[in-house]
DNA sequence: TTTATATAGTATCGCATCTAAACTAACTTG
DNA sequence: CAAGTTAGTTTAGATGCGATACTATATAAA
């Protein structure tokens, strides 16, 4: 007996196979930079996530894995010399983590070898971040997104952005980055 | 020094959320299954292949793995009973995997769990297929594909399909699978 | 036919990830 | 100040993973 696929279904073969090749892809990056799957798939969060987002507790959410395990990684890579952390000056237990000029560089060539050319561009984006935020919506998950397109971010009238959460001051930069507190609006 | 995101890379941010998304979902999924995250991608990829890739080959080709790691998976998820292999009647060194019926309603309660409803689809296939093609291209990777937009398919006048390499008819079931042996037209 | 080479899959080993559970420390709430 | 929550670590056991070496079959070249 075989399987009747339904119009739907064919989006879900194309994402999986989407997930499966970049996985596969991250993974070739990894033995190539000696390190395991995880912890490239950290570096390349740390890469994009803002300075609300670049703690343990924020990549166990992205990468849907356990806080403990991501702590082991995080002594690897922090060993190899890909991280530094920095203590958080508003909660003594938590701590944030940034990329060194060494992770960075990983990053880069990472990015570089893996990373599909496309030139038009087109609506690809738009499309993509309506299935995304429609499976995190479904399925209760923390909604990471981009701060300029998030409900708490505000345009201020002098210029630059502000965040409605923490009332910081946000930077044209700071708003292209992904973020924990992400809501969609 | 923050990072100066382009145009292009928004799209890879997408992307990668999409990835880590994906891989969560299924990891949750596993968890409640009772088995490992590879399992189900195992399974998943058995249930939308055709018959010339279910072998472990094809599954190695598919996920990134080695064959030694993927052998040793289908021998746990052999023995608890989710797949059944055949002898393949070309080649008696290698053999067809198929999902059993516990596997299929394994696969079936993932996807309930954890697949986007989209309604409007518009040409969200389309895209998702232009990267898709695009990075396996570029990275001279094994281009998996559904055999309804294979090169190698052949539309027969007296209804039907054909598979140029193979030679043998296909149904219309058939051609919604993907192939390992895809080219791109 | 013989030889060489490639391919499909398995077995074993050591390392590294992963989760669960128990833990510390710090923050928050009543 | 007590209770509950949250951030992160540690340990232990199970298991994935790649490297290597292996068997068996298929294919190509001599």
């Amino acid at each position: 007996m075989r399987y009747y696929i339904k119009m739907n279904d064919d989006i879900i073969i194309w994402l999986e196979r989407l997930s499966a090749l970049h996985k596969s892809q991250i993974r070739k990056s990894a033995a190539i930079e000696g390190v395991q799957l995880v912890h490239l798939e950290i570096l390349q969060y740390l890469s994009i996530c803002n300075k609300y987002s670049n703690t343990a507790q924020g990549i166990s959410e992205y990468l849907g894995q356990t806080k403990s395990s991501i702590s082991q990684s995080l002594k690897f890579i922090e060993k190899v010399g890909h991280i530094k952390r920095e203590p958080n000056s508003n909660d003594k237990r938590s701590y944030q983590i940034f990329l060194t000029k060494d992770g960075k560089e990983c990053i880069k060539r990472m990015n570089e070898s893996s990373t599909p050319d496309l030139s038009e561009v087109g609506d690809i984006v738009g499309n993509i971040k309506t299935i995304l935020y429609k499976w995190q919506e479904q399925n209760d998950l923390k909604g990471f997104g981009q701060c300029k397109s998030c409900y708490f971010n505000k345009i201020l009238e002098k210029g630059g952005f502000q965040c409605g959460l923490t009332q910081e001051p946000l930077s044209e930069t700071d708003i292209q980055q992904i973020c924990r507190e992400y809501k969609f609006k």
